[in-house]
Parts: structure tokens; C-alpha cells; sequence
DNA sequence: GTCTGTTCTGAAAACGATACCGGAAAGTCA
DNA sequence: TGACTTTCCGGTATCGTTTTCAGAACAGAC
């Protein structure tokens, strides 16, 4: 592997020169220019990132943490992060945690290791006092991505799930559902938290009462998914509406599977709503009324926010919320006629 | 940020020894290797990998390029992939091309700079000569995933998509097609390529005739699926059969974002099948005839191929070859009536 | 011709960790 | 006891690059 020592010595110049030319430094003469770079390309040297980012003591590569980047969103999340940091001429250290918050903070270490000069964080749980201590003395800027730690050093890129878990559940009530069930991810992430708080916060608000037994959360897997559901439907007196509150596929096909299983018919016996929009959702049939965002927005300021950070040395760390639309279909689209008077 | 040095002087011994307690060698104390920790631990030392790396020769960072994140075949592969290389003790550079063999490129020469001690690739043209040229000087480890291109020194995992397409052309001649289009990914990746040469070489075979407007391929984008089904249904005999041969959600999406427009009825009027399984084939109405593999199994196996070529330093290059399965659904499973003889 | 001020270039010192080398101490054997 | 091996540890060169500093070359002004 050629070094810039070698291009030096070909050229006949010091390898500071070499540094100035490749840096696009301004004090060059043409004709030393001229002769490094035709060095360069004989000797077919490429600078190495590795020495570079010891000596200037930043490595251009910022880090990125994700839960779960089978769950689409996510996925999306990391393609526009990826993007943007990549025309700023960073590159991006991806490390998926699979919902466990151990994994997160050896993460968070070899990251920290890695000398990455940035954060990009969807962690598991954001409520880790472990994470949460760590993430307090990291010396670079760190974005959490719809995530939540209340700390002076970190900056948030949210979506208001909040706001969109009220409405749906408004939107349930008026349509005659007094049982609503929520099948929700761990409440230890943001996301998930906000759904729970905002349909039981609603639920409570209008008088309607909120069974603990029909509030379940956990792993998105497909089958804690429809093991939750058979044991809510097999309660006296079960639901007639399931919100699912876990963004991942795999929590609403664990759902869909096991209605199909008991035969019970989404639109006539049962209303159902997912976290997230998408093609199986909006394609399945009936379609299913879910909360759209806009995920590369999302994506993109958080990357933006990060950059930011690191172009002026120091920023304050910000906040910000981005909205949520419920998009109402074929699903929940129906009225749950009047129960019968005894 | 804490040194090693610091530690040194704080634990009063040599930064080698520093170096030998955190690195478990053997040959050293147990009450220097207490001294030792407890300065780590004191001082809060973190080591720095970039300074370790430039040091040692390698990086224990491995680079994956990737052709589409928003694939969810493909984020499964990265999710495999990053997670058997952080048990092996490396951290994983995601660089993702969106389709653009111009990316790829520059993907490559990036992560070559990163010095990357090895590479995943999956990238979006397997045929672009520039591309095999640097291919064939990397002086590292790489494994191809799911592409193939014909050099020494490449290793490659495959999905025998071929098998799977030709299986299909099969089943579908047998149930009383003729007409068959197929609306591909770019031929200039492997899966596409193997997939539209599995199902011409079947109607050649057979004695199909091979309609060249019933073959389109190109980017897997929504519009452009719908765009190209419109066309050939626009064609005068329009398909009674069309497979989308691409394993994008966003090709099938639009295939059947048009078919409904069009008003035309996957099962009575037309026969579908997909490239790759998933929820929105396995729960769509009618359900789809898909093709299914282990995507888990070939990850795996790309990441443990890049790790057994790094730890015996010299490992020839190999290839090997996975099933594939069709699955066989509702959308494909009836026989088109015999045309009425005039 | 000297002096000042640019503009360009080279020498050398870092950055932080590791590997090599050699020396000291401790153990082994005759 | 002496010679020899083994075990442990410190000093220091080194990885490839960038940055700082100072010097060289040159121009223009007096």
C-alpha cells in the first residue's frame, strides 16, 4: 500500500506538500501541484483515513444506533441518515442493538472506541440509567432519533406519537368501542410510551374504563404479537377494538395471523389500527387505518442536527417534534352497533 | 481523553504494560495487572481504536455495501451480518448505493480508505468493468453477496434464483399460461439476470413464444412498476401471467397498486408471483405465489466466509450456492381456461 | 544594494497505541 | 555456587498523516 511518503519521494517534494496538494490548500505553485498529482496516480496511493483521523484527532464517521433495522421504519431511518452524512463526506458505523439494551451499551463503547465524531441514537430503552449515565459524558454531539433523555448535552428528533395515539382512540369511541385493547412495544422506548399514555389518557378523559388485562407490552416478535392477542380475546367480555402499538411488521402479522386463526373478521366482529403506515397495511384487506409520518424528514434533520453541531464547534443541544397523521381506513372505518338492552 | 499514558503514570509502569494487561497477555503479574485496572478505572480510560488500528495494520472493522437498505431482504442481511461480526469482535461500515453503480464506486474507495479489513458487498451492478478492475486489486478479503463476478479472489454467497425462476415458468406453462411477462430489477445484478434468464430459457424450451415487450426491467421503484405493467397490458393479447422479478416491496407495490386501478383480478384474470416472500405476499388477497429462501442462512454465511479468510490469513476464494423454494399460493394456483377455438 | 513583505516549501514534531528488544529478577539444575 | 532458562517489565521506534515553524526564494520599494 502506497504512502504519501512514497508519492513524496517520487515527486521530489516533502510530504507536506503532498498534504497541501491533496487538501486543496491554497499556497501551491501549479507546477508542484502538477507534479504530486501525476505521483499520486503512478504510484496509485490512497490516503489513509486511519492515520489521518490519529493526527487531526477527529475520523469523519459519525455512529448510528438502532433497535430493530428489520422494522422498516428504521431501515428508511438508516437509508436517509446514510445519505445525507454521506454527500457531508462522513461515513457511518452501524450497530443494531436487536431491542436489547445490553447490546446498546457495548455499542455505545466501541463507538466511543471508534472515535466516531458524532451520535446518532434510537436505542432500546431510553429510561436505562446505565445508557443514560454514559450517554451524559460522551465528549461528542449525540442526536437521539425519536427518543427520549431529558439531558442538557443531547439533542431530539421526535415524532409526536402522542398526538396520533389520542386521535385514533378518539376516533374508536366515537365509533361506539368502549373495550380497546393495546398491544404496544416495550414502553421503555419513546415511541411505544407516548401510544400507551396517549389512548389510556384519552380512555380515562372520556369515562371509559381502562383494563389493565387488555394493556399488553413487550418484544415486537410475531409471536409474543398473537399470544398477547389469544389471551386478550379469550377474556370475558373481550375487545371489540386492538390498537397495535409496536411500529415493527412482525407485531402486526403475529396480530393478522391469529385473527385469520379464530375466524374473527376485521370490520365487522373487530376494529383494528397499526402504529405504522406501510404497503401491507394500506394493501391488506380491509385496509387498515395506521399513523403516517414522515420518516425521511426525520431522518434528515437529525442527520442535519449533527452536522450542524459538528460544523460550529459548540451548539446547544435542541429539541424538536414532528408530526403524525392518523390515516383512517376500511378497518376501524364502521360503527360498533349499540349493545342490546337487558 | 484519558491516554494510555495516563494510566502508565498513574499506575506507575510502562505504557507497554498498560498495553499487555488490557490486551490479556500473559506475561504479566497479578499485582501489576490489579495496578493496572484500577487506573484504567480511575482515570476513565477508554483505548482509541483509530491510534490501535493505524499501530497494528488492521482495523477489526469490516465495510458492507449494500444495493438497498429499504429492501427488506436486504436489511435482514445487515441485521445477520452485523450481528455475527460484533460477537466476532468487529464493528460493521454501512455504506448503501440506492441502485447507483456510480455509489458503489466511490463506496468502495471510501471504505478501502477506512481500511477496512474486509467487505460484504452487494452491489448494484455486478458487470460494471470499472468496478471489477478495483475489485481485483483489493488486498483484503471480499465476499460477494448474492452478486457474482468471475475473479480469483473474490469469494461469493448465491441464492440459486435461477431454479426458483425456472420452477415458476414451469408451474405457470403447466397451468395453462402462454402469455407470460415479467417485470424485472436491473439485469445487471445477479438475482434479476438469473431470474429473467430462468424463465426465457423455460418458454424457449417449451416452445413459448418470448415476447420482448413483455420483458422490462429496470429500477425498483413504485412508478416505474406500475408504469411498465401499464404498457404491457396496454399490448394487444395483453399476459395472462406476470412475474415480478424483483424482490423490492416497492415493484410489487406498484404491480399492485395498477392491477387494482385497472380493475383487473389477480386469480380470475391474472395469474401473479413475486420475487421474494414476505407478509405482504403471504397475507395479501388472494395470497401471492412467492419465491422463499434463507436469508438469515446466507448472511451468515457471507460474514463467517470475510472472518475465516481473515483469521487463516490465506484462504482461497470460494462460492457456494443456496436453494431457493417456490411457494406456491392462490394468486397462481388455477388453471386459465383453454381459449375458445374460432 | 539593503530592507521589508509575500509566497512557497521542507524539516521535524506530534497524535496514541503496540511490538520489539534487552535487561533485571527469579527460578532450575548440576 | 555458577550457568542457564524463564518470567516479567520498561524504553523506545514505529505506523502514516497533519501541523507548526522556520527558512528560502522572490518581488517591490526605498
Amino acid at each position: 500500500m502506497a504512502t504519501i511518503r512514497e508519492v513524496a519521494d517520487k515527486a521530489g517534494v516533502a510530504p507536506a506538500s503532498v498534504t497541501r496538494v491533496l487538501g486543496g490548500y491554497p499556497n501551491v505553485s501549479d507546477e508542484l501541484r502538477e507534479r504530486v498529482l501525476t505521483a499520486v496516480r503512478e504510484v496509485g496511493y490512497e490516503p489513509d483515513l486511519v492515520a489521518a483521523g490519529l493526527r487531526r484527532g477527529y475520523t469523519k464517521t459519525i455512529g448510528m444506533i438502532v433497535n430493530d433495522i428489520l422494522n422498516p421504519v428504521v431501515a428508511q431511518m438508516v437509508d436517509v441518515v446514510e445519505d445525507e452524512l454521506r454527500v457531508a463526506g462522513y461515513g457511518v458505523i452501524l450497530a443494531n442493538s436487536n431491542g436489547q439494551s445490553a447490546h446498546d451499551l457495548v455499542n455505545l463503547r466501541l463507538l466511543h472506541q471508534r472515535r466516531v465524531d458524532g451520535l446518532i441514537a434510537s436505542v432500546a430503552d431510553d429510561t436505562n440509567p446505565d445508557l443514560i449515565a454514559t450517554m451524559a459524558g460522551l465528549p461528542i454531539p449525540v442526536v437521539l432519533l425519536d427518543r427520549q433523555i431529558e439531558l442538557e448535552n443531547l439533542s431530539a428528533v421526535l415524532s409526536d406519537h402522542r398526538y396520533s395515539a389520542r386521535a385514533l382512540a378518539n376516533h374508536l369511541i366515537d365509533h361506539g368501542h368502549r373495550q380497546i385493547a393495546i398491544i404496544s412495544g416495550a414502553t421503555s422506548a419513546y415511541p411505544s410510551r407516548e401510544r400507551v399514555t396517549g389512548v389510556l389518557d384519552v380512555m380515562r378523559e372520556r369515562g371509559l374504563p381502562v383494563r389493565p388485562e387488555f394493556q399488553v407490552s413487550g418484544r415486537g416478535s410475531e409471536e409474543f404479537a398473537s399470544r398477547s392477542l389469544s389471551s386478550i380475546m379469550d377474556q370475558p367480555e373481550p375487545p371489540t377494538a386492538i390498537i397495535i402499538g409496536n411500529g415493527n411488521t412482525a407485531a402486526l402479522v403475529g396480530v393478522l395471523h391469529e385473527l385469520r386463526r379464530r375466524g374473527v373478521q376485521i370490520g365487522v366482529d373487530i376494529a383494528i389500527a397499526a402504529a405504522e403506515d406501510g404497503p401491507l397495511v394500506s394493501l391488506y384487506t380491509p385496509a387498515i387505518t395506521a399513523v403516517e409520518r414522515d420518516i425521511i424528514d426525520l431522518g434528515r434533520r437529525a442527520a442535519r442536527m449533527v452536522l450542524a453541531q459538528l460544523a460550529k464547534d459548540t451548539l446547544r443541544a435542541q429539541t424538536i417534534v414532528l408530526p403524525t397523521r392518523l390515516v383512517i381506513r376500511e378497518s376501524t372505518d364502521w360503527t360498533l352497533p349499540a349493545p342490546a338492552l337487558h
